[in-house]
DNA sequence: TGCAGAAAATGACCATAGTCAATAAATTTG
DNA sequence: CAAATTTATTGACTATGGTCATTTTCTGCA
C-alpha cells in the first residue's frame, strides 16, 4: 500500500533546498559539490540522491527557484523595446554562468525533467507568445505565423546567445560577450521584423 | 626555448583518438570512459590529460570528425526545400545523441574552444549563409537582413530542436521527437519566410 | 499498546574524471 | 659523445558524483 509522504521528509528536501542555496550564494552554481549540501543540511549523502536523482536535477531546482524570482515580474511586451528588453532580461540571466547554460540545454525542453525549469520556461514563452500575439492584432508584426512558434523561436535565440556567450572562456571575454549581445538584437529583430 | 613537437606525440594522440573512434562505434558517446580508452591505446591515464584538457573535449574531437565525414559535402542550398533538407541532416546528426547535444552547447559557439567543433559549425553556417545570400539576390528571401545573421539564427533553431528532442527522455519519446521535428520546421519557415 | 510494514535516512562503498611529482625519452649544446 | 635541457609519459593518488544493503523512524491497524 502506498502512504503518503512525512512531513519529515518535505523538511529535509527544504533543509537541502536552503543549503544549496546558501553555497550558491558564496560559490555559484560550478562550486556547488554534494558532500558541502548534506554535510550543511545535517543529512547523510544518500539522502541527497533520494531526494533528487543527480547534481543537476538539484541544480535545476534551485535554478528555477532564481530564475522563478527574477522572472515573477515579467509581463507580456507591449512593443518592439518592450520585447528586446524581456529577451536581454532572460538571456542575462541565462548567461550568467556556464553552468546555466547547460542546465537550460539539458532541461529546458518540452516535456522536461519536470523539476520546475521547465514549466518556468514554458511560462516564459508563454508570456512571450501573449505579447507578441497582441503585436500581430496591431500590425506591428507579420501574422502569417503562430505567435507559440515566434515566442519558441525567440527563446531559441536567447538560448544561442546564452550559449555563444559561456563559449569564450578563453580569448577576449569581452569581446566575446559583445558579440553575443548583438546576435540576439539581430537575430530576434530578424525574426520579427523581417523587413527592418 | 620552444622546441617543436614530436613524432612521437602526433602517434600517441592518434593512437587514443583511434581507441575512441572504436569505442564510441559499440558503445556511443555517453558510454565512453577515460579508463577504457587508454587501455585500449596502450597509454596511462595521464597522458590522455597531457593530450585533451578534459573528457569533454577529447569527445568534441572525435564528433567534429564524425560531424565534418557527414558534412563534408554539404553545399550551400539554392531553394526553400533545399534549406529545410539541410537544417533536417544537421538536426539528425545534432539529435543523435543527448551527450552530442551538450557538447554543441559547450563548444559550438564563436571562439569555442579551438578544438574543430567550432569551427566545423562555423562552416556549416558558411554554407547556409552563401544559399540565404543567394536566395536573397533572386528576392526568395527578405534582403533587409545580413546573411550571416540569417544563418546563424536557422543553427540556433537546429540547436533548440536537437536540445527539444533529447529533452524528452521519459515520457513517449516519439511524441517528444516528432514535435521538435516540427518545431524546427516552423521556426526555420518563420525565420525565413514570415509571410508563409 | 504493540506489532507489521512502509517510508526515510544512513554511511560505507564504488566508479570514474582529473592531478602531479617522478621518470623516461628525445634533442640540443659544448 | 656526454652533459644539460626540454618534451613526453607514467601511474599512484585525489576529488567527487552516485549506489545500495542496512538501520532507524514513522504510520496504520488489530
Amino acid at each position: 500500500m502506498t502512504r503518503k509522504v512525512q512531513a519529515r521528509r518535505l523538511a529535509t528536501r527544504d533543509r537541502l533546498l536552503a543549503a544549496g542555496r546558501e553555497i550558491i550564494l558564496s560559490s555559484g552554481l560550478s562550486g556547488l559539490r554534494t558532500e558541502d549540501v548534506v554535510q550543511r543540511a545535517g543529512t547523510a549523502k544518500g539522502t541527497f540522491f533520494a531526494h533528487f536523482v543527480d547534481r543537476d536535477h538539484f541544480l535545476a531546482a534551485l535554478l528555477a527557484e532564481t530564475l522563478g524570482a527574477e522572472l515573477a515580474g515579467l509581463t507580456a511586451p507591449q512593443d518592439r523595446e518592450g520585447v528586446m528588453r524581456s529577451l536581454d532580461r532572460i538571456y542575462r540571466l541565462f548567461a550568467a554562468d556556464v553552468e546555466t547554460v547547460a542546465l537550460l540545454a539539458r532541461f529546458s525542453g518540452p516535456a522536461g525533467a519536470g523539476m520546475g525549469l521547465d514549466r518556468l520556461i514554458c511560462l516564459v514563452v508563454e508570456r512571450l507568445a501573449e505579447g507578441v500575439a497582441r503585436m500581430q492584432t496591431r500590425g506591428e508584426v507579420g501574422s502569417s505565423r503562430a505567435p507559440e512558434v515566434l515566442a519558441e523561436a525567440l527563446m531559441a535565440q536567447v538560448f544561442h546567445a546564452a550559449a555563444s556567450a559561456q563559449c569564450g572562456l578563453h580569448g577576449d571575454a569581452g569581446a566575446v560577450r559583445a558579440r553575443a549581445d548583438q546576435l540576439l538584437v539581430d537575430m530576434s529583430e530578424a525574426l520579427l521584423w523581417p523587413d527592418g
